[in-house]
DNA sequence: CTGAAAGCGCTAACAC
DNA sequence: GTGTTAGCGCTTTCAG
């Protein structure tokens, strides 16, 4: 039982410098009403002692803990870290702590126990950083538990009475698309990410859309679906070899499926853009070395998940300060068009390669 | 002043069941001595009202908190973010808490105000995920306070009287070097990783004593250096291909950098694996997908995560339980060669692509 | 088997 | 300005 650990307490504090705990209490929290000496005594307690106030301790009895509880999901993955890269930032900054819990799967529903240990640790508020994915929002609306912390959401369409962040993915394959459009590609196919994904559906969507708004016709044929991996987008672009012959560009749903069409093209000696035109979605960080280097949308996950944690603090601030409370609201960050060499067919019109 | 959780209490539980306090802890610490009946009539009401017991409450007077404090940086990098995976679903299997710090930097040495923060917190343990780069460890062995915590420290040489986990980096640089000489490579050059980082030493040193054993030379001019940015391997190539033409083979320090040389490569008209073999460092899910597809040193960073919280947990509950301690030692965790095209010569001999 | 009392480390409310 | 009292939500003695 070595426990008993060797911080000290305000107690301690307290009789060393012969005040009372409320005194050393009133220091530590800044308050004025302390003798400009007495602080200075207790200052240098503290300081001596190496006191630390308990987090806990102050937790318990303020009703308010200065932590966040953050869910996410595929950590591995490219995005789902640069956002909790961009949360861990915004709440140093903040002055907030984290508690962390990642869900096994994105898909993952069974949340109840996610929201007791998170509540149990009396977070202030929350960032649910996990894509939506399937059904893993249908709770949304009808919490387990009715609480009275601010949750913000990520990556989901907007709805009533929801604090959400999202990057437009339906903007961002217009984007694409427009592009490609403008380099004179005229059929132009798309490989779809797992349309149980909200982000997929949406960049098709785009693709749909823009097709349709230039006279082109949307068949079947003219897509596959992927699941993300850059081994799906060379299944995907071997299918649509075949049923789609004419094709002369793709927009695909990410950058790793789009490295498997650039690997694909690579090996059988297909000229892009020339032949081909590509464009993916996400701009990782490997994308501008891809040969040859891919254009695609970018999107600032790391602003997004910063974004969140401002949101969420501010919402907790007005509660906690009895202030008009803070209306849910969606709030769409607005991607961008990265070109690069992948589907820059008019060379000739100079200027644009390296153009963001 | 909306304060005021709405999550019941142990005492309201007692009280709408009409016995102690002490009861109902009883219950829900699964202690014996509780009647079956007054257990369930307890059940019951804990299910009605939704009751959670406060994780701070308990924290604060077992002077235990399951929660473990994670020290990490750069996670919007593969390598760290891999490893914070492994690092959550290994606390999640051991029922432990996260609390999240992000340093702002990988050679961050201001960390008095981390340890402060994760001690206020009452951490059980703590998880240092931060490779060892420049002089971000100095402090090991003099800590600030006097931890009664256990720290587990990731990928840094063995030390006294410290727990660590690492992954072999001078192995991983081995095996990619014998690899190469298998192949029949003469002319081995290497790109490095920044010098400040422990690992990028590791693996240099790796090269350099390969070709000593096998009657090369080392020469200044046979390596450059880069920052593990694909963008500094495009430019650590062409200096070597300046500087060192013989050059038929490199060992670059990690994938993102061999992406760089690839790219440069077949930008050229190179032709890899015939006219220089590559092999790169960590296997990042990209790199079956480049062109070629990359030979490279897998590092199961995930796995490294995991260990490092199951040691950790060890030290803790032996502590916890009054076992003998368990004494600070290094795990070194073996990474694995990934044959791929860009440094398979002897395809004559066959069934070696592929083989991992 | 169950309850009463004390207290983890801190702060809010009120005295003086 | 400063100290006293009470109590956040829970668990640990120790009675009975």
């Amino acid at each position: 039982m070595l426990r008993k650990t060797g911080r000290a307490t305000i107690k301690e504090v307290a009789s060393v410098v012969g005040v009372s705990t409320q005194t050393v209490s009133r220091v530590i929290n800044q308050r004025p009403d302390v003798s400009p000496e007495t602080r200075k005594r207790v200052q240098d307690a503290i300081e001596r002692l190496n006191y630390q106030p308990s987090a806990l301790a102050r937790s318990l009895i303020r009703q308010r803990s200065f932590t966040l509880g953050v869910v996410t999901a595929g950590l591995n993955l490219y995005g789902p870290s640069r956002t909790l890269n961009g949360i861990t930032s915004s709440a140093e900054e903040a002055g907030y702590s984290l508690l962390l819990k990642e869900l096994p799967d994105f898909a993952e529903n069974n949340i109840v126990p996610i929201f007791q240990m998170l509540l149990a640790h009396q977070v202030d508020g929350m960032i649910w950083a996990v894509p939506e994915v399937g059904d893993n929002r249908n709770w949304v609306n009808r919490l387990p538990l009715n609480l009275d912390i601010p949750i913000v959401y990520l990556t989901m369409p907007s709805r009533e009475n929801t604090y959400i962040v999202s990057i437009n993915n339906y903007l961002g394959g217009r984007m694409a698309m427009t592009h490609l459009i403008d380099q004179g590609y005229k059929h132009i196919a798309h490989i779809s990410g797992p349309l149980d994904w909200w982000e997929a559906r949406e960049r098709m969507a785009a693709w749909k859309d823009i097709l349709k708004e230039t006279g082109r016709e949307v068949q079947d044929n003219h897509w596959a679906r992927g699941n993300w991996s850059s081994e799906s987008g060379v299944q995907a672009f071997e299918k649509l070899n075949e049923q789609y012959p004419e094709m002369d560009a793709i927009f695909v749903g990410n950058d790793q499926m789009a490295m498997g069409v650039l690997q694909l093209a690579c090996q059988r000696g297909l000229r892009i853009p020339d032949k081909l035109g590509v464009v993916g979605f996400d701009n990782i960080t490997e994308s501008a070395y891809f040969w040859p280097p891919l254009t695609t949308i970018q999107q600032d996950q790391i602003k997004m998940g910063k974004i969140a944690v401002e949101e969420v603090i501010k919402v907790i601030e007005a509660n906690w300060q009895g202030l008009e409370p803070i209306e849910p609201k969606s709030i769409m960050l607005t991607p961008a068009l990265i070109v690069r060499q992948s589907s820059l067919r008019k060379r000739g019109k100079g200027g644009e390669f390296g153009k963001e």
